[in-house]
RNA sequence: CGGAGCGUAGCGCAGUCUGGUAGCGCACCUCGUUCGGGACGAGGGGGUCGGAGGUUCGAAUCCUCUCGCUCCGACCA
């Protein structure tokens, strides 16, 4: 991409009102608009990053078995009634009256839904288990939206539901999901910690919230360095196996972690001064079981081997990618602006032209552009009639991992001079060199 | 929903108290000189001062109502 021709609106100071720095810098690189309290558009620079999030998301998903497809984002008053919880959710439920006057809502959340699709095809037990999930926007009327995508009011969601037999079947199901958030996470280039969560009526033991560490983050978190440094599961991973993965859950749960909500400073305390961890995170996902809570009302039954009817065991799962958004930048920048992780960069190059006009120059950039392109990296080539300095600041700020600095001063010497964005390294390297690097 | 505050050019702000031709910096356009960490000079464009009503010879400024946004608390992927 020439930035001549794209839609980059840079802004050199942030608007008064954001506070964070990961909303300061969204607005400042262009990658959001807001367009009233907690809803913003994607900008180009935004939604490349949103998207990457998401394919990494999807694939993750679809490794583990789950099974993508798409609800809708309005959905009708009736079917919250069945569950109990149209009148149970409260103003954040966003309540819409079509030309008909018949009651719909924009969907928060899509339990309901997938349950209603669920009993209306799944009879048997052969059928299961099953995990359906989708990518999709969502609404919650929060009282007060604020840190920009962080927590805004309309949001990008992954969620997941499973379907399965008995409880054991749903923690198979459950624990898939558990090294799939895993997997998920390390691919985004953070390392996310699961810590128990409040069940709520249900009880037991299944449900985590998986929080980055981050020093903006909003809640206050305790954990055993230990867990840290676990394994993360490989990609050939068995979801089949439910003991492997089994052992991975126990793995990941033995070590303390907990939110200042589940704190128990007696346990805290048993774990060796020098492993813990008090620090503050950020929600990234949440996965919980809960049981014939939707399934029972709604009537989601299927039967079991024995002939008898009973309702499934569900559980569900959500990754909020608009929010990975806003983290992952509180987890990675520095004083001139973000610093992408390779696998989720915008653009993998930045490719500066510190002299355009300059013959020797413009053909040298031209090389690398095309070469770089035709070999799938994504570059930003600035080719702008912009002096040195500004191409740097615009560079640094949008964070792509690699720059690649033309001028007549290097290019004197046949060479190009490529900047790592994260440790601000430079070296030297030749056109061919150069693409033989970034290709790597 | 309680408390506080802010709406003036794309962004950051002054002007409002004390009514009298709407300003500054950055950004933008033109020309010239520049060109390895956000250049300089000259010229130029851009505003229903959030909206409605009122007071007044005259309202960004005073009064009433209203809309939007932000921050602090209670709530949340």
């Amino acid at each position: 991409m020439r930035l001549s021709r794209y839609f980059l609106p840079i802004l050199r100071e942030p608007p008064r009102e954001a506070e964070i720095v990961s909303h300061r810098l969204m607005l400042r690189a262009g990658m959001i608009r807001q367009e009233s309290a907690g809803i913003y558009a994607w900008l180009p620079m935004g939604l490349r990053v949103l998207n990457k999030i998401s394919a990494i998301v999807r694939e993750e998903q679809n490794r583990s078995g789950a099974i993508e497809l798409l609800m809708p984002t309005i959905q009708s008053a009736d079917l919250w009634r069945e569950s109990g919880r149209y009148e149970a959710y409260g103003k954040e439920m966003l309540r819409i009256e079509d030309r008909h006057e018949r009651e719909m809502l924009f969907g928060p959340t899509n339990e309901e839904m997938i349950t209603e699709i669920f009993r209306a095809y799944v009879r048997s037990y052969r059928d299961l288990p099953l995990n359906l999930y989708h990518i999709q926007w969502k609404f919650r009327d929060e009282v007060r939206p604020r840190f920009g995508v962080m927590r805004s009011r309309e949001f990008l969601m992954k969620d997941a539901y499973s379907f399965d037999l008995d409880q054991e079947g749903a923690r198979h199901s459950y624990n898939k999901m558990f090294a799939a958030y895993l997997r998920t996470f390390n691919r985004l280039g953070l390392t996310a910690i699961p810590m128990r969560a409040d069940t709520g009526p249900i009880g037991g033991d299944l449900s985590h919230e998986f929080i980055i560490l981050a020093s903006t983050g909003e809640s206050e978190v305790f954990c055993d360095k230990a867990i840290l440094d676990l394994p993360v599961p490989p990609a050939d991973t068995n979801f089949d196996d439910a003991a492997g993965l089994q052992a991975i859950f126990d793995a990941y749960t033995t070590p303390y972690a907990a939110t200042s909500e589940m704190h128990d400073a007696a346990a805290f305390a048993q774990v060796p001064s020098e492993r813990q961890v008090s620090a503050r995170g950020i929600e990234v996902g949440h996965i919980f079981y809960f049981g014939t809570k939707y399934s029972a009302p709604m009537k989601a039954l299927v039967a079991g081997p024995d002939g008898q009817e009973r309702p499934v065991h569900m559980g569900s799962y959500g990754i909020g990618p608009s929010r990975l958004v806003a983290a992952l930048i509180e987890a990675s920048h520095d004083e001139a602006g973000i610093v992408w992780p390779d696998a989720i960069a915008p653009f993998n190059v930045a490719l500066l032209s510190l002299k355009p006009g300059d013959s020797a120059v413009d053909a040298a950039c031209e090389t690398l552009y095309r070469a770089l392109s035709a070999r799938g990296v994504d570059v930003l080539y600035d080719d702008r009639e912009e002096r040195p300095g500004a191409k740097f600041a615009t560079a640094d700020l949008i964070g792509a991992p690699w720059q690649v600095l033309v001028g007549p001063k290097s290019l004197a010497e046949g060479k190009v001079e490529l900047k790592r964005r994260a440790t601000g390294e430079r070296t030297l390297a030749s056109i061919e060199d150069a693409v033989a690097q970034l290709t790597a």
